[in-house]
DNA sequence: ATTTTCCCCTGCCGGC
DNA sequence: TGCCGGCAGGGGAAAA
């Protein structure tokens, strides 16, 4: 379940190492990686061109190419990029999807158990703001993420706030994880709707997603399940959530019973003391 | 326009 | 012991 925290550790794991290398080779283990592309074709434009620098949007990671495209990768569920110094060897690699290999013998492998990750191609010349819009909105740990912009992203919404927490295309790289922790934070219940949080809420859940995504970035990310960083090594964040994963433990605050239930389709815990369901004002 | 539902995949785990 | 349904949750497309 890599998410901001863990999207972004990997990007500067692996910046260092890949930019300025030319790739040398692209082999594509399996062709559901790059659908709907053609593995052939995919290799062929990817092969021969110069990373200029690998950037980080939402959970998405992009390698800009020196003719000007940009390579896509979205590690979704299980998505595992790996950086070996040298040739690694293919059979050691469980969940092998991809391997691309740099000039310098180094060689970036892709490994995705449930074949939900891709890699794909955006095309030199493509209007960004454009193509990210509707898809990936405001980074919550740069500068236009503040609590009046979180209040007018909201505004009006009926969803759920963790619903709308998920949402990538208003709050960019927010996943299950770290909502759940940012709502405990902030002792918001995450079936309040969306639109309905007051000034001060607001102010706690726009400071609560920054931290928590700052406290996961920090920790080098949560290895709940599958996920390893870019050198194959596990974060900490798993073992300093408060309540995701913690059913039944008593909350860190109050010692009430932390619960699970399903929220926007995703396995959601809370405090049902400190994250009240319904507010009196 | 917004919200909801379904789908894609595979491995693992608890229940019977 | 073995089978099987349910679950995990990323995003996108389709439906409501």
């Amino acid at each position: 379940m890599p998410e901001l925290p863990e999207v972004e550790t990997v990007r500067r794991q692996l910046a260092p190492r890949v930019t300025g290398r030319r790739i040398a080779e692209v082999r594509v283990v399996d062709p559901l990686l790059v659908s709907p592309l053609d593995p052939d074709e995919f290799a062929a434009a990817v092969t021969g061109r110069v990373i200029l620098a690998l950037e980080r949007r939402g959970k998405y990671l992009l390698a800009r190419l020196d003719d000007g495209a940009t390579l896509g990768l979205h590690l979704r569920m299980t998505g595992r990029v790996h950086l070996h110094p040298g040739a690694p060897d293919p059979a050691a690699v469980r969940f092998l999807r991809a391997v691309v290999t740099l000039d310098d013998g180094a060689a970036v492998t892709f490994a995705d158990q449930r074949r939900f990750g891709r890699m794909w191609l955006i095309p030199a010349g493509t209007d960004e703001e454009r193509y990210w819009r509707g898809r990936v909105g405001v980074e919550p740990l740069g500068p236009a993420f503040t609590a009046r912009r979180l209040g007018e992203l909201l505004d009006g919404r009926r969803v759920g706030v963790k619903a709308a927490l998920l949402n990538q295309a208003l709050v960019a790289g927010v996943g299950n994880i770290y909502a759940d922790e940012a709502l405990f934070a902030a002792g918001i219940h995450p079936e309040r709707p969306a639109g309905g949080l007051d000034p001060g809420e607001l102010r706690r859940l726009h400071r609560a997603v920054r931290e928590a995504l700052r406290r996961g970035l920090s920790s080098g990310g949560a290895s709940i399940d599958s996920y390893r960083d870019a050198m194959g090594n596990r974060g900490t964040m798993q073992d300093a959530l408060r309540v995701h994963l913690h059913e039944g433990d008593p909350c860190t605050r109050c010692g009430t019973p932390i619960v699970k239930g399903r929220v926007a389709q995703r396995g959601t815990y809370w405090c049902p003391r400190c994250q009240p369901r319904a507010v009196w004002r």
